[in-house]
DNA sequence: TACATTTGTGCAACCGATTGTACAACTCAA
DNA sequence: TTGAGTTGTACAATCGGTTGCACAAATGTA
């Protein structure tokens, strides 16, 4: 059955009104007489009706389309930021957008370009790993499309963003690893272009320092912390004269990385090098020791980007960028604990 | 700087033509003339110009967004489909909307309806656990969109698909686990009204019986195929007075919770039992011993998905529903090969 | 040279809703 | 009874492109 789709002016005709009338007793105009809005409701529940968005979009200026741009979805902490984000998204009535840019900036600009063509009422992003030069998210600014960053951000005025503590989930890893006893506690650091992983090496470095023990950056290896970076910084690592028995990667990633390197080599985790990660990805629960890692409250942290975009659009006018800051937990596991009969 | 957005009414004015002329010439019609297209463009171009999609869609009728459903993202299975989807449809100048639908029926018809009010140009849908009734696929053929399955398919007259051969991606696995000598094998099955978890489970049972094996149904346990789902049946399992020696997961996620039951319980893997799942999840690989497992061809799945889908818009009302079958791939991993030294 | 085609552009309707304004009918107070 | 205020609906413009058709100019053909 071939339908055809059942437009506002069927229902006018139908009722003998006008279109206009119709179109506000379906949006509940208080001028509108509750009894005209019942039997235009019912109408269109009987005709089937069902609004055409992108009429509506076009003359009201909102599409209700929420654009999103994450590095990559097969992160479960970005999949589960986008299901926060569907979650609050399509109870306000938004459509979810989303993007990949695969961590290129490349890919990033084009995404961004679509989503402002697409008209998207909002756009909330993460932005990709090698970006040097944030001009395009300053353009969302430009066109008056509210921006939320969320994880991983950078500083554009008037952009709100969301982020956890990655600060203290670094400094609380680190001093876990101290309180267990580790000493040369190595540390797998991401791009020092992204605010996050400058904030990690910092507790790294300023928990090391609060307990007396020195920061040596030998110990310390920068990479876009994939797996595959993380087998080569530690093959890295066991290269040094003196080994670390310790060590902090800013992403799971990278931490099972050299958990399959320490393996190959016959290490024993924790006794030999204990491990923790961050991101608190679902894998780090399945492997052998589990993986000690930072939950970085990846649903909630979708929640608030998405709700903080629709307090912004839902404001009148006096909006004011906010900057939100989660708290991360740090998720122990046996990668970094001693068994009590060593 | 707050932008203005240039129209092509804006265009036009500046260089002394109508708006259709313009729209005509940036659509690089036929009857434009090479000098007027030139001037166009170029005017475009300075003036930033971004054609509104919206407005074109409304006239149009194509919205040139391709909406999508999966159950959840946050399995890598459907995130690389996705990004097969994404790589297709983008070339092509689409956009995607993603929905997740965790599985519930329910969200999955309230997802439909909101692509189908979106006007998407087509729906690319793997389907919800939980299904008992297609209605909500059907309407959306009855209103002549384009619908494309992937996965989890159910049978829609119109509808394309595209699956991997389930059965013969079980018959592999189970084939291979009886050439390692394992004779007493297990199968954790899905919800028979999807066909896939049908396809495995004839093919489980078909291996067995090809090889002289006879099919024992207490060893077969149906679930949701989570990873607590995967426990439980162990555990249900292990109270047999005859224990399996092998066992083939319908899901990575059962065989892992499986995997963890057993390693509590003193088994070692694969001498006291095999294990094979099915979906590629990387963390197959992370675990110890590896998982062997059965690779869906996620991303290939979803390119197809969406070659297809293009194919049916562009095509020329000869259109004929299509069934994709793609060949899995056996990945054999620690968990199914006995050493050498036994 | 006259007629048929082709080429290039303009005109105006249209997609389907939203919304400012106009206006008739009704309510109510003085 | 009259004027002010309310209520309920209609009119028509509008959002920004797209597209069928008309038509003049240019080109081609016999």
């Amino acid at each position: 059955m071939p339908q055809v789709k059942t437009t506002i002016y069927d229902i006018a005709k139908e009722l003998q009104l006008t279109p206009s009338t119709v179109s506000r007793a379906l949006r509940d105009h208080p001028r509108i007489s509750r009894k005209t809005k019942k039997a235009v409701k019912e109408m269109a529940q009987q005709m089937n009706y069902q609004q055409n968005n992108v009429a509506a979009a076009l003359r009201s200026g909102k599409t209700n389309i929420l654009g999103v741009v994450v590095p990559r979805l097969n992160r479960s902490f970005f999949s589960s930021i986008v299901r926060g984000v569907e979650e609050v998204a399509s109870q306000a009535g938004y459509n979810v957008m989303i993007t990949q840019s695969n961590d290129k900036s490349a890919n990033e600009q084009s995404n961004i370009a679509a989503l402002m063509q697409a008209q998207v009422d909002g756009i909330l992003a993460s932005v990709a790993m090698d970006n040097q030069n944030f001009q395009h998210y300053q353009q969302i600014i430009d066109n008056q499309i509210p921006l939320v960053l969320f994880d991983r951000v950078t500083d554009i005025s008037n952009a709100s963003t969301v982020v956890i503590d990655d600060y203290l989930g670094a400094y609380k890893a680190v001093e876990h690893l101290i309180q267990q006893g580790y000493r040369r506690i190595a540390h797998f650091a991401g791009v020092q272009t992204l605010q996050i992983y400058k904030n990690r090496l910092r507790g790294y470095r300023d928990a090391l320092e609060d307990n007396g023990l020195t920061f040596d950056d030998t110990l310390v290896v920068q990479s876009h912390l994939k797996l595959e970076d993380g087998t080569a910084s530690m093959r890295q690592l066991l290269q040094l004269d003196e080994l670390p028995d310790a060590l902090f990667a800013a992403s799971d990633f990278a931490a099972i990385g050299a958990m399959q390197v320490l393996k190959e080599n016959g290490f024993v985790i924790p006794e030999d090098m204990a491990l923790v990660g961050f991101m608190d990805e679902p894998f780090t629960s399945f492997v052998e020791p589990g993986l000690t890692t930072v939950n970085q409250l990846s649903e909630e942290m979708g929640r608030f980007a998405a709700k903080i975009f629709l307090e912004q659009v839902n404001g009148k006018g006096d909006f004011v960028a906010r900057k939100t800051v989660l708290t991360p937990r740090l998720v122990i596991r046996g990668s970094s604990v001693k068994k009590e009969d060593d």
